[in-house]
DNA sequence: AGTATCTGCCTAAAGCCTTTAGGTATCGGA
DNA sequence: TCCGATACCTAAAGGCTTTAGGCAGATACT
């Protein structure tokens, strides 16, 4: 009986794996375990239980997507900053959608703020600092691009785009260009 | 044995108000059998499957949602027309949230072709004709309005901003005050 | 009313998923 | 070499889905 040589990190990067071939859903410790040809009862001493699995491969998600986001954003500011940033976000989703949809797990609270989430506040908040908005002002600015970025991104997943013109990354490219100028318009009076 | 007077419609309605109560993907054949005092068996006279109650729900709910907004728009235009478009979109979600989930379900395109999704979209065309966009920028723009209210209604209800100042209903405000001047700055120079 | 049919809900059973309890075999160190 | 720790296993209980076939109210026809 030769061992499998489990542990928690490649159980969650397996299951990031079925995740992207069946759907975040779809992903069960029992199709975990016959991945690894192992019974299922095995992978019960590597992890708590279901959700324990999820909420791992959520957070390793959360983690690769803001490594790839900080590495698209690295030397750019302003709207090329602000494109490389949608850009990462969709490609990513694109590539990876049961990771992607991994990353939308609702975690708890104290799970949510050692996860990686929080990167991804911060260089959001990096980016708008090119566009100088005044305070209350940035925190709706961050909420509304994270909401159009994840609406759209789920929107396109779910085929809402699909059989319709013009192409999907027409109107991606519309829209970052439409927030560039509506944050432009938000910047508070310049003190030049 | 008093007959339970079970017919797809009630378990729609009965299986949406579950989704309300306990989360969209709580809503099993045994729950609903368990409401209505009932053997599981006994609803598969009623319901191919489980999907099929899941289907069912959705339409329901899409319904619901459109007759909604096509109440709150009448006699609107402009900007009033998409903030009373936006709140009876939040409002919905925050009120249903089992439904708004259930609404977001993937149809498959027969089923979605026939489903209220298509009244969502002519209202949002409504709305959008009055600013006045070319071809292309409308359809970009209702791919827009609906990421960006899809999107900001699931982090609101994942609890994306609860612990947050500002307040998630002032970011609300913010957000369709800034697509209307962005709207406007889109429509093609007047004709006068 | 009496009977025949039909339909609504039932029991039974199989298949898959989760989770726990307790057993056996393997690996690494003394 | 042997011994403990650990990795994986068998067994079992409980839940959800789905199908097959049965009994009894409800409906319809004479």
């Amino acid at each position: 009986m030769v061992r499998a040589g489990l542990t928690p990190e490649r159980l969650t990067l397996a299951g990031a794996e079925l995740a992207d071939e069946v759907g975040f859903d779809q992903v069960t410790v029992s199709a975990l375990a016959r991945r690894f040809d192992v019974k299922v009862a095995s992978l019960y001493s590597h992890l708590k239980n279901s959700q324990e699995l999820k909420t791992r491969i959520a957070l390793f998600a959360l983690e690769e997507l803001a490594d790839r986001v900080a590495d698209s954003l690295a030397g750019r500011a302003g709207k090329d900053a602000l494109a490389a940033f949608a850009d990462a976000y969709r490609d990513y989703a694109r590539e990876h959608p049961g990771r992607y949809a991994a990353a939308r797990l609702r975690l708890d609270p104290e799970t949510a703020a050692a996860s990686a989430g929080v990167r991804h506040a911060q260089m959001t908040r990096a980016i708008l600092r090119g566009y100088d908005l005044t305070e209350p002002d940035q925190t709706h600015a961050v909420r509304m691009l994270g909401s159009v970025f994840h609406g759209y991104v789920s929107l396109e997943l779910a085929g809402g785009f699909e059989h319709s013109a013009p192409d999907a990354r027409e109107s991606w490219a519309w829209i970052v260009d439409s927030l560039d100028a509506l944050l432009r318009n938000r910047a508070t009076p310049s003190h030049t």
